[in-house]
RNA sequence: GGUCGGAUGGCCGAGUGGCUAGGCUCAGCUCUGCAAAAGCUGCUACAGCGGUUCGAAUCCGCUUCCGACCU
């Protein structure tokens, strides 16, 4: 009789040693690793978003890493397809896979799909965006209210994100976006979720950075300045640079605070996995 | 020894008689195409003691600590 097809999904919060288990998990089973993490996937960025090493990257295959430039559109929609695609492609010829990576939504669109709903709006975006900044919130909101004002009281009205997003789908008219492939084989999810106490993590946090500096962040965010703009660049480990670079703070500052929004960060992820998952 | 300042929650910081300043940290949380993003909620403190007052972080006195200056 043959074995079920396995997926294992190596998740954590940052800086837990997602990398690592999922490296040995790999050798172990022979396969490759999918990646499921938003900033990993940029060519350009490196050390802040704290890649597989070459070694690593060389002992087992991984996909979504070095996926995109920064200069590319990427997100969690042609994550979900791209994946998806890729799994049935490796089912044919693998047993187990393995999903590795701290990108939450990445992990639950891939497993549980996402409506077909139309895709961003560049333009709708930018308009909207500065009208947030011209008029503020309530503008947002009130267009809302008139599109859908069922939807404008079930959701968090207070985000701006969400609130242009909603907009951008009511707005489009369009017909929806390619629907994610649908899975083309049976198999057994694993999650294998790492926990760490909290003063452990941020421990383990707060050297990460150190090592990070060693390493040559400074150099990596310095190169990078011009694109500040990007969305690649949104990043805990580049964003902190900027006032640094204009001497407007000093480099312990940058260390602090990049530390400090590592720890927030973790501390999402945690809140994220612990409802979002299962 | 003397004079004058200052002492506010984990940190910063406003407030000069009367309803919870605010920011940050921290904690809890939300989550279907920006997710390392974006947003929500919570944390009632005024150095100590005594006094004035219906009521004091705010006024008065003493004590302690810190700072500046004078002898």
């Amino acid at each position: 009789m043959t074995e079920k097809k396995l997926l294992h999904i190596v998740t954590g919060p940052t800086a837990s040693g997602k990398t690592d288990h999922a490296i040995e998990l790999a050798l172990k089973y022979h396969c490759p690793i999918i990646s499921a993490d938003s900033r990993q996937v940029y060519k350009e960025l490196d050390i802040a978003v704290a890649k597989p090493s070459k070694n690593q990257l060389a002992t087992v295959k991984h996909y979504f890493i070095d996926h995109v430039s920064i200069h590319e559109e990427f997100n969690t929609g042609l994550y979900t397809r791209q994946a998806r695609e890729l799994i049935n492609d490796l089912f044919n010829t693998h047993q187990q896979l393995i999903v590795c990576g701290g990108t939450g939504l990445y992990i639950k669109s891939l497993i549980h799909g996402l409506d077909a709903l139309p895709g961003k709006d560049d333009a709708l975006r930018k308009e909207l965006s500065d009208l947030l900044e011209s008029d503020g919130l309530s503008a947002l909101q009130n267009i809302l209210k008139s599109l859908n004002s069922e939807k404008f009281e079930a959701m968090d009205h207070q985000n701006p994100q969400r609130l242009i997003r909603a907009i951008e789908i009511e707005k489009s008219g369009q017909p929806a976006d390619i629907k994610v492939p649908a899975f083309a084989h049976e198999f057994v999810i694993k999650y294998d979720v790492i926990e760490l106490q909290r003063d452990v993590l941020y421990d383990r946090i707060n050297r990460r950075v150190d090592k990070m500096f060693e390493d040559g962040l400074e150099k990596e965010a310095f190169d990078l300045q011009a694109y500040q703009h990007l969305n690649a660049l949104q990043t805990v480990g580049y964003s902190e640079w900027w006032p640094y670079f204009k001497g407007e703070c000093t480099i312990d500052v940058v260390k602090d605070k990049i530390k400090q929004h590592t720890r927030n960060y973790a501390k999402r992820q945690v809140t994220w996995f612990k409802h979002q998952l299962e």
